[in-house]
DNA sequence: ATGCCTGCAAACATTTTGCATAGCG
DNA sequence: CGCTATGCAAAATGTTTGCAGGCAT
């Protein structure tokens, strides 16, 4: 199993190889992120944290790095419904995992496994489109939202 | 093949069975979506071609058809990137297509073809979540941007 | 000294809301 | 008549940008 030391170390190397400069602020940002994977960040959420540590930090810088880590494949961007961008800490890529997004509460699922990489194959033999990345989300009602009756009788 | 007055008559139906009036203003904006299907306009884009037939529609009231266009199923909104929101005419549920988004010039591509019947019944099975429907979208480089040698050499 | 990085505030784009009016059932 | 839908303008939201000052190389 990996541990967040583990993700971090392999996060700054790629950063390193690509030539983005870990500074203090930008730091503490991916400290968050990595500190907590499997966990869906919005920029604010972040900038909060981010600020307990470096209380001087601003939002734009917040803004700025995570564009800086997504690029490089650090971070991922999840854009779901009306809401705001979250952000969350990318393991290592290929290694997927599929979002449900609760249309009763909002909250965000997971499901470990990722069953795309054929589809991919395809998509790139048939179309000559070069794939980089995929987003995958279900939308639906989860568990305790189901319990509570919040979700429609299945059609 | 399904024309577009079949597609409209059916969404017709559908949004009547749901109890939402078509009024004129929604019923140019579904006609636009409907006129164009495999097309995914912004709000803007929809208002300045309903804006044509209807030149007293307001922007807010597009919106407003759209929100309840997409909670009838009638239609359904895209999220991708940093863009805003696109929304295309949804033919019939269960019939989808995945979308390519080119990080080179920002164009969406289609692919028809949805394999993932499989994996929403084991989600549904494993996670007790209850799946309404999913968005899946591919990011990468087309064709075009390849040749132009806009695509990064593959890692 | 140069150039990237930062914080702040202002700008921006998109989407939502409040409200008075108009139209339908 | 009451209720919903509409247009307009204003507000809210999330994100980006310009710029002056700092920091590191």
């Amino acid at each position: 199993m990996t541990t967040g030391a583990q993700r971090l170390e392999a996060a700054r190397h790629r950063l390193e190889s690509l030539g983005v400069r870990l500074t203090p602020q930008r730091r503490v940002v991916l400290e968050v992120l990595a500190a907590q994977p499997e966990r869906h960040f919005s920029a604010q959420e972040l900038y909060e944290r981010a600020r307990r540590r470096a209380p001087a930090l601003g939002l734009a810088t917040v803004y700025r790095a995570l564009l800086l880590f997504e690029r490089a494949g650090v971070v991922s961007r999840l854009n779901v419904g009306q809401e705001e961008d979250r952000f969350e800490f990318e393991l290592e890529r290929g290694h997927h995992h599929h979002h449900l997004v609760c249309l009763g509460c909002g909250r965000i699922l997971e499901f470990k496994e990722d069953l795309l990489e054929d589809l991919e194959a395809r998509i790139q033999a048939e179309t000559g489109f070069q794939i980089v990345d995929h987003r995958v989300h279900f939308t639906g009602y989860c568990p305790r939202c189901r319990a509570r009756g919040v979700a429609p009788p299945s059609p």
